[in-house]
DNA sequence: GGCCAGGTGTAAA
DNA sequence: TTTACACATGGC
């Protein structure tokens, strides 16, 4: 089918609605590491808590994070769910973060992906959001947002891969920091007002292409019932 | 009360 | 290799 929108217009449209985002929400580098295994599966609210409750009990910090109880650390991180599985891999990432030497030695890896990867509780996902915001590397992070968006304009299929959808943002747009950064955040803002589960497609900003979708013998009917 | 949220690892088929 | 399922809190 014909494609409703090039990748670089859709991020135009969305650039215009929302204005820049400024992405990662952190105070540090190493803040948003941990927030990107916070926020597995889990809102950002409850992840704002959990980091709050880190910050009052000293836990924001790679050798305190190494060195402190688990049971400790899972009861500080409690709000944001998971807390018992995450606590574990906050410790096994800050060990991996110490023993390359902090945000330098993170910086100077060779293949951090394949490092981050290696590690127990980080995958596709939370290593892109690493290296695209923490280290600055230019990949495209593909999350649920992603899929379901993309999926419902008919650019995706809903079962293309992790790497397939990956391939298809890398292949379509330069290869650019600021605009990777900047669509990632674009994409969570839009999902968040207009592109839940359940829709609400008031005022959405790519409302031409939710009418486009509704036409189109592409787009099956339950999905161009909703709000791209 | 049920659904949903910026996933990942593991085990069974 | 694919498909379930566990992990868990808080907001709407």
């Amino acid at each position: 089918m014909k494609p409703l929108f090039t990748l670089q217009a859709i991020h135009d449209h969305l650039l215009a609605a929302y204005g820049p985002q400024g992405w990662w929400p952190a105070d540090s580098v190493f803040e948003m590491m941990v927030g990107a295994i916070l926020t597995q599966n889990t809102s950002w609210t409850n992840v704002e808590a959990a980091i709050a409750n880190m910050k009052a009990a000293g836990l924001l910090d790679a050798r305190a994070i190494a060195a402190c109880n688990e049971d400790q650390l899972a009861t500080a991180i409690r709000p944001s769910g998971y807390y018992n599985q995450k606590a574990r891999k906050l410790k096994i990432f800050a060990d991996f973060y110490l023993s390359h030497g902090g945000e330098p030695g993170l910086r100077a890896l060779t293949s951090p992906r394949q490092m981050l990867l290696a590690l127990h509780g980080i995958g596709p996902e939370t290593a892109d959001s690493m290296l695209l915001y923490a280290l600055e590397r230019p990949v495209f992070v593909i999350d649920a947002y992603t899929r379901r968006i993309f999926g419902r304009l008919g650019l995706t299929l809903p079962e293309a891969s992790y790497h397939a959808l990956q391939d298809y943002f890398h292949s379509s747009l330069p290869s650019s920091l600021e605009l990777f950064k900047e669509y990632h955040a674009l994409i969570v803002m839009h999902a968040k007002r207009h592109c839940r589960i359940r829709p609400v497609c008031v005022g959405c900003p790519l409302q031409d292409g939710c009418a486009h979708a509704l036409e189109s013998e592409a787009v099956n009917v339950q999905r161009s019932s909703e709000c791209a």
